[in-house]
DNA sequence: ATGCCTCAGCTCCTGAGA
């Protein structure tokens, strides 16, 4: 079984580049972030052609998540239970026996600003669920746009972020206490190259001088560790035409 | 640099992202 995640930032831009990875890279979960569409524009009928199924739950200009599947998800639930949020930023669906758990974690802008405290308590409401989740579903994966850096390997400048959003401490206690939960931080259990992102700024030539960080992360449960036999950030689609600043992470579960 | 890109939309500027 393979999994990804892939912050696509806009899928009406970025359709066809969804549809050309999917081809190249038959995976049989993949969870998109930042669709920024509404729920009628979302294109599953060519989501359904190039053989997958879909679930989605949008917005207006912001936000947005999916979950495309080669055999339908089951027991789908929008966004976090008891955590009252007018933004679609998670979706989670069973899968082959996997929950699967598809999320856009907030930006946060800055610490100290309304977002951040926002970010704080999304966190807070997340790890709350997330261990009800893991009560039922001891084969669990959360994958998404974390918007947060585990440590300084994850930034290409750990001194100049320091404390700058991302890479706060703040941010990485919830991080931490998600792992504490009972999860795994997929990329890091195989051997990976040094300097390793998975989002460059479009600005300043950043992907091309990598400059990033990795802030898009798969965390599996105990119960899938000894499953995983690999997970990789796949850089092509950033030499795309009109690329999105994110790239794919891929697991793969034997 | 409160910038640099890119995207959506109450679209020719602004807000937001990271």
């Amino acid at each position: 079984m393979k999994l990804a995640t892939w912050n696509i930032n806009s899928l009406s831009v970025r359709l066809p580049q969804v549809l050309d990875w999917l081809a190249a890279n038959p995976v049989d979960v993949l969870a998109l972030q930042e669709l920024k569409m509404t729920d009628d524009k979302f294109p599953a009928d060519a989501f359904q052609a190039a053989g997958y199924s879909s679930q989605w739950f949008g917005q207006k200009t912001y936000n947005g998540v999916a979950l495309l599947t080669r055999t339908p998800a089951t027991e789908v639930v929008k966004n976090i239970p008891g955590f009252d949020d007018d933004m679609a930023r998670v979706i989670t669906g069973t899968v082959e026996g996997v929950r699967v758990i598809g999320a856009y974690f907030p930006n946060g802008q800055a610490p100290g600003t309304d977002k951040f405290e926002y970010k704080m308590e999304w966190l807070k409401g997340l790890r709350h669920w997330v261990k009800a989740e893991l009560e039922r579903h001891p084969q669990l994966v959360l994958m998404g746009d974390y918007n947060i850096t585990f440590d300084d390997l994850d930034v290409w400048d750990p001194e100049g972020m320091r404390e700058q959003i991302h890479c706060t401490e703040d941010e990485r206690y919830h991080l931490r206490a998600l792992i504490a939960l009972g999860l795994h931080d997929s990329y890091r259990l195989f051997d990976q190259p040094a300097k390793s992102y998975s989002w460059w700024d479009y600005r300043d030539f950043g992907f091309r001088r990598n400059r990033g960080m990795r802030i898009d992360h798969i965390l599996i449960s105990n119960a899938l560790k000894d499953k995983a036999t690999a997970c990789t950030i796949d850089k092509t689609p950033r030499s795309n035409e009109r690329p999105s600043d994110h790239t794919p992470v891929v697991l793969t579960l034997n």
